[in-house]
DNA sequence: TCTGGGGTCCTAGGACCC
DNA sequence: TCTGGGGTCCTAGGACCC
């Protein structure tokens, strides 16, 4: 029997799925989306080859009867919202892992709705119906084997690993279907001509740890042997954001960078208000044409949502950048936002001049002075549904 | 074939404080 | 004059993921 199933859910290459349920045009037939760099392939195109994140020019190379569509974002969030209101009418515990991906506990509903595998199978068929796209889930008792399971099961799959055949499964499989093995790491366990899970189990942490670092050395080796003790998190928040733009080989003058960075400090600063949030490290990021790449951040006083605020300190950054920028040619700038916060602010309204915006602490001071904080039991946030932590008064 | 845009987590050294 | 241990915060870089 289980003890907790979990299981992931992963859209099978989402953004071609979305453009091929909008467009009776394009079922059956190889989509690529996006045009300089493959953002998302249909089953089709991928059968020739084409693959995520591959240059566009090499991939009509492969498929060059492939359709080219131009992604469209607010389409994909859209598909991205009904399923998860999916998800969320299986169970209340559904972790996000990305825009198409998550983790759902469905430890509870044994009773209530059946076995894992029917549920899963009722998941499938509701995001089917209901969204009009194609899902793979991966059942098990840990999220790394539910995610291993998905990936297996993959295009539009169901694959439960039962309890009891946990190692079974895992050890034949390559090493690169471990979560958090890439290139690099692949590569190293290659060198050594370690090339499944099994072989990975059998080696002893130390000498993994010897061969990767500790923290990848110990990670693989709780991974191998199926250790995997984390559970489904609910109401995880963002901890930075950021955006970017890549500039191609051309060389940009200052006043040309100046402005794409006042692009890229505003659509921020709008991102953060919208998610109520504010930030108080700003990060700039860059590449150069020989594809390394460097950061210069910078730590606020006190946490901002401003787009003047944030700007100023990009351009600072940039400026301490300055000679590397000059030397190097520089293809990619962009911004980063961390050590996120709530906006603890809120906003009034006045009789007089409209609205004014206070912090969330001086206006519980205010609150404090006139009922006295021994009198106050208790405070709610109201009206912040995405709100998780509710201040307490009295301290 | 020269490669987008959005994220997460980890490591390691230095500053600073007690 | 020479010497602790422990903790937090900040910065920079790197690997990895979708």
């Amino acid at each position: 029997m289980f003890e907790g199933p979990i299981l992931h859910a992963d859209l099978d290459s989402f953004y071609a799925s979305v453009e091929q349920r909008d467009d009776a045009a394009l079922r059956g037939r190889p989509v690529i989306v996006g045009g300089g760099v493959v953002l998302a392939a249909s089953y089709e195109a991928k059968a020739f080859g084409v693959r995520t994140a591959m240059g566009g020019r090499q991939a009509r190379h492969l498929c060059p009867h492939a359709i080219v569509v131009p992604p469209r974002m607010k389409a994909y969030s859209e598909a991205s919202k009904a399923v998860f209101k999916v998800f969320h009418n299986t169970t209340p515990l559904v972790e996000g892992l990305s825009i198409d991906e998550a983790f759902l506990d469905v430890g509870g509903l044994l009773r209530i709705s059946g076995t894992p595998s029917q549920i899963a199978a009722r998941l499938r068929r509701d995001v089917a119906e209901q969204v009009g796209l194609p899902i793979t889930v991966g059942v098990a008792r840990t999220k790394f084997l539910a995610k291993v399971a998905s990936g297996v099961a993959k295009p539009d799959g169901l694959l439960v690993v039962p309890h009891d055949g946990e190692l079974a499964f895992l050890h034949p499989l390559p090493v690169e279907r471990l979560w958090g093995v890439g290139k690099v790491t692949s590569g190293k366990l290659r060198e050594r001509g370690i090339t499944t899970v099994g072989q990975v189990a059998a080696l002893s942490e130390a000498v993994l740890v010897s061969m990767l670092g500790a923290g990848t050395g110990h990670h693989l080796f709780a991974l191998a042997h199926n250790h995997d003790p984390r559970s489904v998190q609910v109401g995880r928040r963002r901890r930075s954001m950021g955006s970017q733009r890549a500039l191609g080989r051309r060389r940009r003058s200052p006043e040309e960078l100046d402005s794409i960075l006042s692009a890229i400090a505003d659509r921020l600063a709008r991102r953060l208000r919208a998610a109520h949030r504010v930030c108080r490290t700003v990060t700039l990021r860059l590449r150069f044409a020989d594809f390394s790449r460097a950061t210069r951040s910078r730590t606020l006083p006190e946490p901002t949502e401003h787009t003047e605020v944030i700007l100023a300190a990009g351009r600072e950054l940039l400026a301490d950048a300055r000679t590397l920028v000059e030397d190097q040619g520089l293809t990619l700038i962009g911004l980063a936002l961390s050590n996120l916060t709530r906006d603890n602010s809120i906003q009034l309204e006045l009789p007089f001049d409209g609205y004014e915006t206070i912090a969330l602490d001086t206006a519980l001071d205010k609150v404090r002075d006139r009922y006295g904080s021994s009198a106050i039991t208790r405070a709610t946030l109201l009206g912040r549904p995405d709100d998780l932590e509710m201040p307490m008064l009295p301290d």
